[in-house]
DNA sequence: AACGCCGCCAACCGCCTGCAA
DNA sequence: CTTGCAGGCGGTTGGCGGCGT
């Protein structure tokens, strides 16, 4: 027996919403927030809607923050990036860009964006068959960690890292603003081989995620995807250069 | 002008998750 | 601990408009 519906699809309307539709989800919203009920909603605002409906609207149209508009180049820079490394996990992927909904990144993706990717991944392997991507990295003695974390932590990153957009890292000298002594400074090399990407965006979905800024960028102690940290000290130890080619540039 | 094809995007569907009772 | 509900999410669909023939 499957799940009952969140309401009576009889009684409500369906399909695209009017003017007139929006100025009474807007204004109620506007007036009495959302009461923390999407499904009592459409009943108290006077609408002949399914609660989902109403939220599904207000989200991808109707708040005021909503960016409208194309996608920027760095927009679809940071979407393909993300999508390589977490895969679509839109909410995600729509919250490091600001005003744009999760529907929006999915349908940007769907209809632009992987087949601009298919195509400089074609592109690219026509590329590589002459010249042969550099793909390696190279490890030292790790410290702190146990060596089966050590291990565990390698198994996963280095997949990861083998698939991730071409930078050239190097290891620089400790700044004074370091937050701990476990934090490695990485300076990401901006080159035109980085192909347009923007090398802020590096993400690695999981607890260690982390993201870079452009030159010089200092690797912090933390833990937030995107906005957190990633100590690569831990994990590999001395990473003295690695350099990587994406599969699809 | 008529028709068919295709791309875009708003909206729906159904599953999953978190939380309160 | 179980159950039911609401919200959140990703996949999919259907309608519309533009374009080519």
């Amino acid at each position: 027996m499957g799940r009952s519906p969140c309401c009576d699809k009889a009684k409500v309307k369906r399909g695209p919403w009017s003017p007139e539709e929006d100025a009474i989800l807007k204004n109620h919203i506007h007036n009495h927030g959302t009461g923390g009920n999407w499904i009592a909603l459409p009943h108290k605002a006077g609408l002949k809607r399914c609660g989902k409906s109403c939220r599904l609207r207000w989200l991808n149209y109707l708040r005021p923050d909503i960016k409208l508009g194309g996608f920027t180049e760095e927009e679809d820079n940071i979407i393909s990036s993300l999508y390589v490394n977490i895969g679509s996990r839109w909410s995600v992927i729509a919250s490091k860009l600001h005003g744009r909904t999760d529907n929006d990144v999915k349908n940007h993706w769907n209809t632009k964006l992987k087949k601009k990717l298919s195509l400089s991944h074609n592109t690219s392997n026509a590329a590589t068959t002459s010249a042969a991507p550099i793909n390696h990295i190279q490890f030292s003695s790790p410290t702190n960690l146990p060596k089966q974390e050590v291990d565990h932590y390698q198994t996963i990153y280095k997949p990861i890292f083998d698939h991730s957009m071409m930078m050239d890292y190097q290891q620089t000298p400790m700044t004074s603003d370091s937050t701990s002594n476990s934090t490695v400074n990485v300076n990401i090399l901006s080159s035109p081989e980085n192909h347009g990407f923007s090398p802020n965006a590096f993400p690695i979905s999981n607890g260690y995620a982390s993201w870079c800024d452009n030159g010089g960028g200092v690797i912090d102690s933390g833990s937030d995807f995107l906005t957190g940290e990633f100590d690569f000290r831990q994990v590999f130890g001395e990473v003295a250069n690695f350099n990587y080619a994406s599969p699809w540039l």
